[in-house]
DNA sequence: GATGAATGAGAGTTCATTCAT
DNA sequence: TATGAATGAACTCTCATTCAT
């Protein structure tokens, strides 16, 4: 990959994050990327191909995210490290992330990546822990951790510390 | 307001959610309303003078849901029809909140509404039930239901009632 | 029809006659037709549209120049009037068979306009007039004035008197 | 000349025959040859002096088609080669010519190459067989061959065989 | 000789908007 | 109120061409 395409996906995500798809103009992306027009196409075919490069890319990273819990064995590390995830995001991250459901609500498509693996490996986790429903708590964890996402991206969540601790009590304290 | 105006509303309506705000052209609009395209420029001035009365009529509806729970009383009503909220959604109403949070995505918007006097009216049920963190409580309560809602607007959400009675147990039971 | 889209009818097939379909924009086409280019689209929906309809009108007016001889009952006529028939081109005609047959061979399109009708009548009147292959002499008369028409398009015919009296000789005069 | 050099022009010839000088890109020229774009450059400078070249190449080709016919010394035999010529076409000869004259109107060129001398043979030939106007039958001849051959390259015509006995005899069984 | 990255101009088309009727 | 013709700017994309390697 050349130092140019690089930068052409670079401008685009950062336009698609604060634009959406439809309002950034190809003209706009190579722009800011210091490029001409043309080579958007040349990389990319259409606007669309470039899309999905950038959906691809961002489907592994995503995926990165969740990894670590996957593999997991202790069921109270699993529960921490998912509540967790929201709040560990980087500055970067939020940035990235938003891009994504950013995308995701514009081009009506539910989920990037695909979560089964993790919702198994949560509902093991309260099994083990010997909740009483572990299949409806792990979708509860999953609303519960969607909606703070959500917020962070926002930018609407205030004293996100307190809040951590208070969900690693909820869930974990009562087991210890 | 004559039958055409609301037509048209009605038309741009539908395809901003489906399609967003920016890849809907007036043009489709009018021809969705049945009506000439400068109709809506007639009533609308702009594009943006549609969305806006739009989003203006969206706020009333949504301020619609909350208002049963702002002037109930008991504080057990209070969580109980904060649960509810997402679930008892009509075919429409998903419709239109669909709307709303697309364009919320779409336009940067936070919030459509000022949720405040919901958070206190929480707050202080949580606090009346002995909750000890009434505050935080409230908020995991809140992004929860948002992620909650989320799922549902995706059509991701199956096995509503399971989740309902199983959230309403969990936030009631030990208080009865 | 307004008068603006028979304006852009007109500037389009001159320059399709001069520059080819290809070779001529619809900025070219609207410059020349003095109209904005937006407009071409609105009346044509797209440049093929606007090709279409420009063919489908030539296509009723290269019928007028045959039909006069297929409602011709006298055999001699027939024959007469076929060979008259690419020497009579007005100036304007010429320009407009230039279109024709331009846009054919770039087109890749046999023939513009069913002859069928043409040929049958010419068969007939060589078989009334005693020629022993009719059907091979109507062949051979359509390649003939086909490749006169071809000289007069291209501007290459002189003497075109001589030629059309040689030829009703040629057709005619032995048979009278 | 390269061995990619040739097979540039190969490609050139067949696009430009089938869908014109102008309709073709020389993206798709060098895909089609399998060579760099780029290397359509070096070789030819621009896309016309491709162009040049092909035609070049063409019109010796095209010579060579009547420089038989102009060494003939019987003229009965100038008569009936002449006749033959467009019936002794080989499919690669066809799509040959295809190219050279869709090129010659999409370009507006009357004559690829000057047939003054096959012209002028045809009028001696018919002078000596005895014709009583030789120039105009000349003429005659060559837009009925014109016709004919325009007929070969569109496909159009059927029975090739009846209709040339049936030339030769018209025009040499009477001298016989 | 040959490639592939890169460009700027221009292609066809869509857009929100205006205006005479 | 309502239409439909008309526009100019902007859109995605293709073009012939250049140049470093």
């Amino acid at each position: 990959m050349t130092e140019k395409k690089r930068t052409i996906i670079q401008a685009a995500s950062e336009l698609f994050a604060s634009d959406g798809y439809t309002a950034t103009s190809t003209n706009k992306i190579a722009k800011k990327a210091g490029v001409s027009e043309g080579l958007v196409f040349r990389h990319f075919a259409t606007k669309e191909g470039l899309l999905e490069v950038i959906l691809k890319e961002g489907e592994q990273r995503v995926k990165s995210f969740y990894s670590d819990i996957v593999f997991e064995s202790d069921p109270k590390n699993v529960l921490k490290k998912t509540i967790n995830l929201p709040f560990q995001l980087s500055e970067e991250d939020i940035e990235f992330m938003k891009l994504q459901v950013k995308l995701a609500w514009e081009l009506n498509k539910k989920e990037v990546v695909n979560l089964e693996p993790l919702r198994l490996k949560l509902g093991v986790a309260f099994k083990k822990l010997g909740f009483q429903n572990p299949e409806l708590e792990t979708d509860t964890l999953f609303y519960l951790i969607d909606g703070i996402n959500a917020a962070i991206l926002q930018g609407s969540l205030k004293d996100a510390d307190s809040l951590k601790s208070f969900l690693i009590n909820k869930y974990l304290d009562n087991t210890e």
